[in-house]
DNA sequence: ATAAATATTTAGATTTGCCTAAAAATATAG
DNA sequence: CTATATTTTTAGGCAAATCTAAATATTTAT
């Protein structure tokens, strides 16, 4: 059996694989979970004795098949239960990440296929996030992260990418959702702020806050 | 804050102290979580510590008005999420008693009022069991457990106070559900067994099983 | 009322997941 | 290329929740 927090360090492990190339280092979980190195290290032991990652000493760390499955399956209940949080409780979704947090971690794939079935199947999270297949398969959104673009763009939201309530929050009082049709009008060059346009107003947003939002072009 | 195992003895101590009267001892704890009295006696312990419970030492058990008010809505969380898997993922009711004590333990009180209002507020769970309020009231059932009525007896089925796939499997095969109108028509004196009449078959049916099926009768 | 049986608590160990401090390995800079 | 800085691992401890075995309290039966 795995446990919660087994759980919870190969999600930690999928989440940074998905954002950088490469092994996962120990501090990058560290970080990610908000623990110690040396915590880490002791729970990559016992990961590694479960066949749930590959680790060599000092080289870093990546999921194996198993621990691969696991996480994707993680990720697909994280998903599917913000789907229900916000589709059939009417959260907003700025809420609902903490709860999902503890909802990905019930043990029933009978009851995972059944709220996918009652959420009629959805592709994508409120957030616009991929919800992974049964099979564990992450559908392919072909977006690009709003400060990899140029000058000029124009683009849909189609997601974003950190479920954080402030982060949210501040999304929701400049009026951007998925599917906001958004453009750059400017950027400057220090800092990587850009002047946006939404829906005829003007909003200048720093780089930290573009990074998060997933647009895509009509090429 | 409450850990699982805490939330788990409270509930055990509720469970015991509705079917029973008088203090809750410390054998019937273990016996019902599947644990040693060596380890209830240690968490009677910390449960007093944390004035959840009041605890003399050798004198049995009792729930203190916070540990009461925790228990009652550990057992409304149950009843509700039972409620939403068979009224709205369609499980039968034999299939969710195991997910149930999973979900209960789901800590955020904005997500079971949300939940109740999906639900549109059920007074009974699908086994008949009433569902606790949002203020820790039970709603009163005036049922009685089949053993304790008398031959010639007819009644409705409002309940079963027994939540196992096995027992409710059982009942299924002879075509008992919320609702039924059931018939004494003979009491064996020997093991209490009884024989009964429902649409028109006639079943022989263990003490065992009737004490675990709540009637209203035509008073 | 006292001995035997039963119930409860205490004592000492174990496992899991975390911590801090120190040691060892790797990376970086002059 | 060596010295310093950074990263990672090891060592030793702690708290929660469990266990078995032993001690103590309570109940029951003669």
């Amino acid at each position: 059996m795995i446990t919660l927090a087994e759980e919870n360090y190969l999600k930690a492990i999928l989440s940074i694989s998905l954002n950088e190339d490469g092994k996962v280092s120990t501090n990058a979980i560290a970080n990610e979970i908000g623990t110690s190195a040396a915590s880490v290290s002791d729970m990559l032991k016992k990961l590694g004795e479960k066949k749930l990652i590959k680790h060599e000493k000092y080289k870093g760390v990546e999921l194996s098949k198993l621990g691969q499955n696991k996480a994707v399956m993680i990720l697909r209940k994280h998903r599917l239960w913000e789907t229900f949080l916000v589709n059939k409780l009417n959260f907003n979704w700025g809420e609902v990440h903490d709860v999902a947090e503890q909802l990905e971690h019930i043990q029933s794939s009978e009851l995972i296929d059944r709220l996918d079935i009652f959420l009629e199947h959805p592709k994508f999270d409120p957030h616009g996030e991929p919800i992974p297949s049964k099979k564990g398969k992450i559908p392919n959104t072909n977006t690009i992260p709003l400060n990899e673009l140029n000058c000029g763009t124009i683009g849909l939201v189609m997601g974003v990418t950190l479920d954080e309530k402030k982060f949210l929050d501040y999304l929701t009082k400049l009026n951007i959702k998925i599917g906001s049709k958004i453009e750059i009008k400017e950027k400057i060059d220090f800092d990587q702020s850009l002047c946006i346009e939404i829906e005829n107003k003007y909003y200048h947003i720093s780089n930290e806050v573009s990074k998060h939002l997933l647009i895509k072009t009509k090429i």
